[in-house]
DNA sequence: TAGATTGTTAATCGATTAACAATC
DNA sequence: TAGATTGTTAATCGATTAACAATC
């Protein structure tokens, strides 16, 4: 059959969050244009309309987008406006840190349960959640029907761990562990990978720091 | 003039992480080839050469490429070869998680320093750092040449260290704060952000239910 | 009305993918 | 040698950007 909505493409869907923060934080203000969002998150209008078509919202020429009605269009879009529950493995450094970041709070994804195959950690409390041992999940998986996992165990952990979840009945993984998972096509998984941004920006100072240098050198020989 | 070297495409840069990662992992093998690679990381093979050909070396038919040579060019390029000084400002939840992670001590940036503005927090030790006074920031930065600034501050503070940072001679931000920062061009900033991957990861959930669901309507309607 | 802003349609740009001769 | 693998050149794909008529 044919699909009953038009895929958003990865870029797009990556900057509604932004887009959802800012308006959230306006939310007095009825009304703006696509021109004042780019401003204010340095994208250029044409882009922010492109970016809220695919809301299904239209604007109004000359006037912009109603605010509230952009917020609940994209929350919807999202899925994040009715709390969808998840689970964590993995309370080490990352893990924890992910516990206690507001990025569930803002996002409608309710970490329910955090769980650690490290007896020394189980038990523990981590920001208000008691760890649980790993052999707990897949009951309270499928009993709570959870469907979303964050990943944030060792390399060479995630592989099993994930297929652990996905016996379990998680449809969706986070994944922090810098591996490529083998999973089932109809699995969802996102990779989040923190040495992929610290890559581009440090090559782009070391070729800054080339450059002026170069500079450096030609000017000094002319003179 | 022309610039010294062809800019590499963004994702090419992303991607390189990975790519060091996994040959650092099999540094006893002495040569490995595109296919291989591609296998283990869920790439394309075409892509993989392309993106290995960034790096100046060579791969030879038949044989693939040198790993040690491979791994140097790399660190190379993301100029992870010779260490780097950085400080971070900003020790709450995720600027001390991001400090006992590995990824500083594999990526050639040396978190030499911690500062917070928050009275509480200056003088505690975060994973064997000593916490810092902000206002001690520009002294220090100018006094040890430091050029990478990690921004861990919440979003209405950004902007403002950030500034500091930039007139204290940092040359490179990564900012992990939800806010665009307003800086001169020449500076080169990095923005992580949290929320876009679990965005994606949400929608495309949604979305898969969505269609379930109308899958199993249809069925159900039809029989 | 005049002018700012919209959505649409087309052009541009850049990354990925394909095809293939060269080669060890 | 035969076959796997490379780098190059061209085709495809998809996102961004530009142009512009419609409109409040």
């Amino acid at each position: 059959m044919f699909p009953t909505t038009r895929a958003i493409p990865e870029p797009t869907l990556r900057r509604l969050p932004r887009y959802l923060h800012l308006l959230r934080s306006i939310e007095d203000r009825p009304v703006i244009s696509s021109t004042r969002i780019g401003a204010l998150l340095q994208l250029e209008p044409i882009q922010v309309r492109k970016d809220l078509a695919c809301t299904g919202l239209v604007g109004r020429p000359k006037i912009g987008y109603q605010v509230p009605e952009l917020i609940e269009a994209i929350e919807k879009l999202l899925g994040w406006n009715d709390a969808r529950q998840g689970f964590i493995v993995g309370v080490g450094k990352l893990g924890s840190a992910l516990l206690g970041y507001p990025l569930f709070q803002d996002s409608g994804l309710k970490i329910v349960a955090a769980f650690d195959s490290d007896p020394e950690k189980v038990g523990a409390k981590v920001h208000g959640r008691i760890v649980l041992p790993l052999e707990k999940l897949p009951d309270l998986a499928r009993r709570m029907r959870v469907m979303v996992g964050v990943l944030s165990v060792p390399a060479d952990a995630a592989q099993g761990v994930a297929e652990l979840m996905v016996s379990s009945g998680i449809m969706a993984i986070w994944n922090f562990a810098p591996v490529a998972l083998s999973l089932p096509v109809e699995i969802i998984v996102q990779n989040e990978d923190l040495y992929s941004g610290l890559a581009a920006l440090s090559q782009k100072l070391a070729m800054k720091l080339k450059e002026d240098a170069s500079k450096k050198g030609r000017r000094d020989a002319g003179k």
